[in-house]
DNA sequence: AGAGACAAGGGGATAAACCCTGTTCTTTTT
DNA sequence: AAAAAGAACAGGGTTTATCCCCTTGTCTCT
């Protein structure tokens, strides 16, 4: 197989140790390519634009800073549709996965996969045009493709800030404080933030702040 | 460079993908071997008992499910001390850098560091027995290694599995009727947790548990 | 017999959670 | 241009949960 017919790759991922293993791994399937590397959405973007080769598929890391994995596939899905997004990640639970494919992915994959499925997924996201994996039918991509993410969760930058104050041990008084709002002010947001995600407490609040990257430990 | 004289390399990550792709990185580096992979402590501990060959190197991921890297590093450092740790994380945190230190890891890299590095922290801790990155100073290295994991963070069964439990919507009373114990016991507990983690709030309990995966989101 | 752990209790202060009401604003409708 | 609707912010008051004292009984171990 020549370098012409050989499959485009991109990797966008913040951990260059993975990225750069990564390649290698690809290279040696001999049939991919790998364009280039970015660190983040926002780097990715630049890279695109001044690429003279497109890439066939973007692998796309899900928990980047700067720019995370929905935005990314969020916007090259509306920039570039023929370029297919294969999102990887840690997380197998179902919320993560739906939104990424609501974001437009074509494809979802854990990273605790067999090296061989990597490789079987980036041929059927190239000839098929998505991957469905033993956790994902074609149908529910299908069905919830158009539709993008849940207003609902859709958050005010205040509401961020305050949920990311909320995983700390302040107190809603201190919060409130910090924030330069009255207490009463930060316990409007609390009660209408509890209802509109369906969460019963500041725990639930901070469970929900971590699994949508709203705070991160350490 | 034979076979004999490369150095031999084990990997410990759960995510088997990036564990695929980084012996790729290792191989095309020409001067290691990769023996074996496992996918946790455990998994580890069973294969290195019935390998013919003892690595030189063990690449060891701190955030496993069953055994994780602390525990790892801990009991590798106590069975056999000639073989080398090089701890792998995406933590850049000081705490978890020291904690895996402490229990005798000889290197800490981070996952974000170039492929290059890589070769070069492999090669140091080989030749000098330890690794120092930027981050971490090799005096503080030395004044830590006898010391063992702090005793106040060791946990009880019921205390993890209070803990896990404190990380959901549940009250206390709740979470004392689905242990089978008194609401008081569960305050006792809770008090006692607060003042050995030195924490002051449930919402630190929860950033704790989440920081020494002791809950998992999702 | 005393030390140390574990479980459980009483009582009380503070914080969190949930009511419902009211004031400014801006935006939308008529 | 006036009226209606919707936000963001703030207040009063109440219940429940959390958090922090200090004390007691019951085991086990040495």
């Amino acid at each position: 197989m020549t370098a012409k017919t050989k499959h485009n790759i991109v990797i966008v991922d913040d951990h260059l140790l993975f990225a750069g293993s990564l390649e290698k791994l690809l290279e040696s399937f001999g049939e991919f390519n790998v364009l280039f590397h970015a660190k983040n959405g926002a780097d990715f973007q630049q890279k695109l634009k001044l690429a003279k080769t497109q890439p066939d598929v973007v692998l796309l890391d899900i928990n980047m800073p700067v720019m995370d994995g929905f935005e990314t596939a969020n916007w090259l899905s509306s920039y570039r549709k023929d370029i297919k997004v294969l999102a990887l990640s840690m997380d197998d639970d179902e919320e993560t996965i739906l939104r990424m494919l609501r974001c437009g992915a074509n494809g979802y994959l854990l990273k605790d996969i067999h090296p061989d499925k990597l490789r079987e997924a980036l041929l059927e996201v190239i000839n098929k045009g998505y991957y469905h994996s033993e956790k994902v039918a074609a149908t529910l991509l299908q069905s919830l493709n158009p539709t993008q993410e849940k207003p609902e969760h859709r958050l005010k930058e205040n509401e961020r800030i305050f949920i990311s104050l909320a995983c700390t041990e302040m107190t809603y008084k201190e919060i409130a404080e910090k924030m330069n709002l009255s207490p009463k002010t930060i316990d409007g947001y609390r009660h209408e933030l509890f209802s509109r995600l369906q969460i019963k407490n500041r725990v639930g609040l901070v469970i929900y702040a971590l699994k949508h990257d709203l705070y991160r430990i350490q």
